[in-house]
DNA sequence: CATTTTACGATGCGGGTGCATTGTAATCGC
DNA sequence: GCGATTACAATGCACCCGCATCGTAAAATG
């Protein structure tokens, strides 16, 4: 074996390069070799590391994914159900340039999906799995005595995170401030729990 | 002056071609070409109607949103805020293969706004408008005493909006049933309303 | 009847696209 | 050292794109 080279690392390399590119001027702009000029590499290398142009856009989803992932994750040590709640929303939205980049990338992947059967797949997996999530912490938010118990965990899980999609685009185009963002997602979050902890 | 013809309904017929594209293959299938063999014309004459492919499309969208506001306005006469308010959002959701068709559509071109600004303007200024709408009926429905009157009309305007936004996708990839949208919008509108008329 | 204006149809151009092909330098096992 | 394998770089190909250009048929106007 020649070239001792770190397969994945390249790998991020040049997906970060169209994640980029997907946020500034959206996926229509990622091309071969627009990729490449903005990675700094070769169109080759490219070709090298991503047999096809799609299987190069699922990667990069799955490393935007895997992004936010960690940030909610960092945020499971809040104090009480509604602090993550609000904190793994919050985290999802437009609040400052990273996570405006991740939206307008996100979105963009988002209509990708109505017609992009691979893309839907993978949506169509993660979707229970964030809105399950959310049901479970509305429910122990009810066994702590913090939300009322005859609410549905599941629709208001629902509910939360269709708000919280809901919230990007008027967010991006400028609708609404941040602290509009955030203060409805509060306002919402009030009148799901009872305390404020 | 010669060959009388319809200017206007000549440019709804290629834009109502170009919407069956957007909703079949996504807003990145629809080039000159494709509209006008979709409309069964030339592509030359494609071109005599709109001087550019972007005005083509903002008149398209123009189109649509009018379509779905007659719908909007026939729901007006409603015997409720309640009633109303439900017969709206219910009409922007895929519940049916012609909204769904329509909600397909709207998502491109919500997507495509974050990189368009002059899509972005047309959602910038048409944003209020429903939101205002939205408010305005739950302030009726709280001088009727059929909404608390504690509750804020704006921010449970734009939750209103928001949550049917964010149904979208989940609906159109299948994750949500039309039956389960329509349920999570009335579990909703119960939490909002204190009575179920 | 002539002129002008409108409504197209046909064609071409420069440029961008994803992908295949080819060549080459480097590094491994032997 | 040597064949094999990997990691690229360069180039070419067939296709599609928006748009401009050109030609022409038809109808209203004088």
């Amino acid at each position: 074996m020649p070239k001792i080279v770190d397969h994945e690392a390249r790998r991020r390399l040049i997906a970060d390069a169209l994640l980029r590119i997907a946020s500034r001027d959206g996926l229509d702009a990622v091309s071969l070799r627009e990729v490449a000029a903005e990675a700094g590499v070769s169109m080759g290398m490219v070709q090298h590391y991503f047999a096809t142009k799609d299987q190069m856009l699922m990667f990069a989803l799955t490393q935007l994914n895997a992004r936010i992932g960690e940030r909610v994750a960092g945020a499971m040590d809040a104090p009480s159900p509604r602090a993550f709640l609000r904190a793994a929303i919050l985290e999802l939205l437009p609040l400052d340039d990273e996570r405006r980049s991740e939206s307008r990338i996100g979105l963009a992947y988002l209509a990708r999906s109505v017609v992009a059967d691979e893309l839907a797949d993978l949506l169509r997996q993660a979707l229970p799995y964030v809105i399950g999530f959310y049901a479970e912490q509305i429910r122990a938010a009810q066994e702590l005595g913090q939300v009322h118990a005859d609410l549905d965990p599941r629709i208001e899980a629902v509910i939360l995170y269709t708000m919280a999609q809901g919230l990007v685009n008027p967010a991006l185009i400028g609708h609404l401030s941040p602290e509009d963002v955030a203060a409805t997602v509060d306002y919402h979050l009030d009148r799901l729990f009872l305390t404020s902890g």
